[in-house]
DNA sequence: GCATCATCGA
């Protein structure tokens, strides 16, 4: 009985509205100005239906609340945001019909929130008279995604519920993002479930995307395994998530598992499989995936990540091949060229490219220059990068940020020109962050100038007190310099606060399996025979000159020892096993949690020498190639 | 007729 009189005047309700829509579009326009204009917001062109506007308005006409939502949609796909101000104003003075009036109000707001607009999306948003789920969820959901405002897109949920208007699928997929704990996202949850819109793949992939972002891998697990129905977007979320936390193998298995559902390798999942290869420069499994991107010649998304993991798994021949033949290419696929020439140590190309880019008429964007910058600081081109970064506002329309000050810091810094760069800092118009005090230091590090590191490091630990890197940073030069009471002070000080220095990793593949070495760490199952080859390489390019730095032991230990630390090094490990079990002619792919030190570089480039073979290492910012004893950083990193 | 999830470059 109860639930009869609830359910009556709703559906009342519902069939008032329907009706009045037949009414809407089966009433024959009254003026053929109306005609043409509801003809116009069908077909387009846009800027035909626009400029008719006016002449409604004039004429004393009202359009149809209809057309007017069409009008919105085809300006935010071909218009520009005064546009949108216009339709804007004309519906305030001259308004819709009243029952489609929210509807448009709430285009409206979508379109001020497409075009970047937020502010005055909340304007118009708090001016409106009423206000319907798809209100508040547009603006909850603009809120999630702007940065820095999720905990505000909480607050706007709270607030639509006081205002008695329960969230939807729409509203839920949209607020999962914005739980920025592990304690809120967990009552979002229950909510959803509470609901029972658990079970939507769209409020699914928000969840298993949310516990993800947040680290919880199990979390996002078990919401995918709860799964009793779900489409290719489900999958994508949980292989992404996989993808993104650096779990690359758990990331395969599952992309088998869905091929096994039965789904496709769709271009969601084949990207973010592309990307665990990059992550973990697995090349050959990356170019098993590149024979299943050819089918989606025109998804540039994908083409874009297939070059990234050629260039991050430090090859370019694929790369450029790769680069050379793509059907269209936009601006992240020259940018993609040009950093991932810049880390391979070919900055002249990188260069080059960027010149045939402006030739072709693509505008750089911000991460551009970026690329040419980087390109310029890792091969010493000092006049180059002072060049670009002085004209880039000028001749590209882009104003230096941080990055770009970091880089020319960067630059400065490796090429010696210590006081250069302090002063460069000291001028520049943006507040130096911590950032930019860490390049400075690693650039004094570099060039063993102790005073200005500690200088440096104290920057960043105002700025940053817990900073483990300025701290470790500090110590090694003073171990460099052979201040080893400094050194010890500052380990004193890290050790305190109970920081750790993270141990040198190196991983490799080999049969599309990773294999992962961790400094004077044999636990191996190979570790025998990776010793023995070890020595035999010793041996081997002992002959050839090489001799133990052990001043990149940053320990005061006696000589035995520091010896013993450096033939353990990660990626000595990883290139004694890759010299045993590498094919032959293929490279030895190498990738790096920390930077190489000066001794695993000259033994990787001996050994390139001695046994003939091409030895690839990625560090977290470049690569180093080693060919027949050199190598493609020309000793300069 | 308006609002939702995943996938690319420093």
């Amino acid at each position: 009985m109860n639930s009869l009189f609830k359910r009556l005047p709703r559906n009342r309700l519902a069939a008032t509205r329907r009706s009045s829509r037949r009414r809407l579009h089966t009433q024959p326009h009254s003026h053929p100005l109306l005609a043409t204009f509801s003809r116009l917001c069908v077909e387009g062109p846009f800027p035909a239906a626009l400029a008719l506007l006016p002449d409604l308005a004039s004429a004393g006409l009202r359009a149809d609340p209809v057309s007017l939502t069409r009008l919105v949609k085809l300006c935010v796909r071909h218009g520009t945001a005064s546009d949108g101000r216009l339709i804007h104003r004309h519906v305030a003075a001259h308004g819709a019909l009243s029952p489609g009036g929210l509807v448009v109000s709430n285009s409206l707001v979508s379109m001020y929130v497409k075009f970047g607009l937020l502010d005055d999306a909340l304007r118009l948003f708090d001016g409106m008279p009423e206000r319907n789920v798809v209100t508040w969820t547009t603006v909850v959901s603009a809120l999630a995604n702007a940065d820095g405002k999720k905990d505000e897109a909480l607050r706007f949920l709270v607030a639509m519920r006081r205002d008695g208007v329960a969230p939807n699928a729409y509203t839920f997929s949209s607020v999962l993002g914005a739980c920025g704990t592990p304690g809120v996202l967990a009552a979002m949850h229950a909510s959803t479930v509470k609901v029972g819109l658990d079970s939507d793949v769209f409020v699914r992939s928000s969840l298993i995307d949310s516990y993800m972002k947040l680290g919880d891998l199990d979390g996002g697990r078990s919401v995918f395994d709860e799964m009793v129905t779900g489409d290719s977007v489900v999958w994508n979320s949980i292989i992404a998530g996989f993808a993104q936390s650096g779990d690359g193998a758990g990331a395969m298995e599952l992309f088998m598992r869905m091929k096994g559902a039965g789904f496709s390798a769709n271009q969601g999942a084949l990207t973010s499989v592309l990307r665990a290869c990059t992550g973990m420069v697995t090349l050959e499994v990356g170019r098993q995936v590149h024979a299943h991107v050819l089918k989606y010649e025109k998804d540039l998304i994908l083409h874009n990540a297939l070059l990234d993991m050629y260039c991050k798994c430090g090859s370019l021949q694929d790369a450029d091949a790769l680069f050379r033949r793509m059907p269209q290419r936009d601006v992240i696929s020259w940018s993609t060229m040009i950093s991932g020439l810049a880390q391979n140590g070919r900055s002249t190309e990188a260069l080059s490219v960027f010149d045939l880019m402006k030739s072709e008429g693509v505008a750089p964007t911000c991460i551009t220059l970026v690329g040419v910058l980087f390109a310029c600081s890792h091969a010493g081109l000092v006049e180059d990068g002072w060049y670009y970064f002085k004209s880039m506002e000028k001749l590209f329309g882009i104003r230096p940020e941080k990055e770009h000050h970091n880089c020319m810091v960067d630059l400065l810094g490796r090429a010696g020109k210590l006081d250069e760069a302090l002063k460069f800092i000291h001028e520049m118009s943006l507040d130096p962050d911590s950032v930019i005090w860490r390049t400075l230091l690693g650039a004094c590090r570099m060039h063993k100038n102790a005073n200005l590191a500690a200088y440096a490091a104290r920057e960043i630990l105002k700025l940053e007190p817990d900073d483990q890197g300025a701290r470790i940073l500090l110590s090694n030069t003073y171990a460099d310099l052979r201040q080893w009471t400094d050194a010890e002070k500052s380990w004193k000080a890290m050790r305190d606060r109970g920081m750790k220095k993270e141990p040198g990793r190196s991983w490799i593949e080999l049969e599309k399996q990773v294999h992962v070495f961790i400094a004077g760490d044999l636990s191996h199952p190979c570790s025998d025979s990776i010793v023995q080859e070890l020595n035999r390489l010793i041996g081997r390019i002992s002959a050839l000159g090489y001799v133990p730095q052990t001043e990149f032991v940053l320990q005061d230990l006696p000589i035995e020892q520091k010896e013993d630390l450096l033939k353990y090094h990660s990626e000595k490990l990883a290139i004694a096993f890759g010299t045993t079990h590498a094919m032959e002619g293929k490279p030895i792919r190498i990738m790096k949690n920390l930077r190489i030190c000066g001794d695993c570089h000259a033994f990787a480039k001996l050994v390139s020498k001695s046994e003939g073979k091409v030895v690839i290492i990625r560090d977290p910012v470049r690569f180093h190639h080693f060919q027949d004893g050199a190598c493609s950083c020309g000793d300069y990193w």
